[in-house]
DNA sequence: GACCGTATGTTATAACATATCAAGCCAAAA
DNA sequence: TTTTGGCTTGATATGTTATAACATACGGTC
């Protein structure tokens, strides 16, 4: 699959399997997988789409945790800082990783009609920016790549 | 020079002509470059760095204008559709456009430490998303690059 | 048990953005 | 000239996203 989010595919595997590899992997990193980052990721996956802080918490309220704002940013940081999940700048919003386990520098695709979002396939992503920064000196730590305009269902409704 | 923000130049002259090209882009297009518009742009110019909307509002208010959210980002939504400003996604705010009348697709490096944001020579700019859109019927309109790291003076001192 | 570091709970507030409706301006049509 | 219609502005209220600040709980180690 080259993007996950304008295509199906099996969803309920693709919940275990990814839970299954952020957990294997906090356990190699010494990292604390607790349950409220367990089941904000769950959600996240759950939902494969990007959801707002406060739209996560909604779910997380609904499971009996506290419903403080820090709750849910603190695991979308937790989540965000160990590579499980990306934020959506344009969309102040939240997505699942779909490439678990990939050091990848993503990039999206954000339809502006419907919210959807991709994560296009890196293999066919190229982003040069390595010049442009050493010419004046700029260190790059991270790289944000998204674009917008119509998913594939939006193109003919509007 | 290659990007500006990390480099001195000869900035009275950089908001004269930069004024005065949006000034004539706007008779040209037939854009209505009003007096809050105008004095937007400028400030933006002035400060030469990612303003939120509010701080424009605040130097807005100084000159007597209506301080009202709105006003800001009436101006701002202007100045960027016209593609004299860019919005920082990753700051959630604004700048003014150093490379006026180029069409580009701006690349942004900002530092985390002290918030400077230079855009990239769009020359040693290199994006290529279109393969892996097309792979999966997405129509890219806008793409948002924004580099995230270090400045050159921020380098030392972090 | 005492200590320490990390994670969580809680309250309050900062920061960013838009909806809505009324009023003004200007230019083109009648 | 008056009217009409579109765009700009003024003003109020509200919605949305994010963090500061402080208190408490939990788990491991000495």
């Amino acid at each position: 699959m080259s993007a996950i989010g304008f295509e199906h595919h099996d969803h309920a595997t693709c919940i275990a399997t990814t839970l299954k590899q952020a957990e294997d992997d906090c356990a190699a990193r010494a990292l604390k997988f607790t349950p409220v980052r367990r089941r904000s990721l769950e959600i996240l996956l759950r939902e494969h789409r990007a959801m707002g802080a406060y739209d996560l918490l909604a779910v997380l309220a609904q499971d009996g945790h506290s419903a403080q704002p820090p709750v849910a940013y603190r695991a979308l940081d937790f989540l965000v800082s160990a590579g499980f999940a990306h934020k959506i700048e344009r969309l102040n919003a939240y997505i699942a990783c779909c490439h678990l386990g990939a050091d990848h520098t993503p990039a999206f695709l954000i339809c502006r009609n419907c919210r959807a979002v991709g994560e296009a396939d890196a293999s066919q992503v190229e982003i040069r920016l390595d010049a442009a920064a050493q010419a004046v000196g700029f260190q790059i730590e991270r790289t944000v790549v998204e674009a917008e305009g119509l998913c594939p269902s939006c193109q003919d409704t509007v």
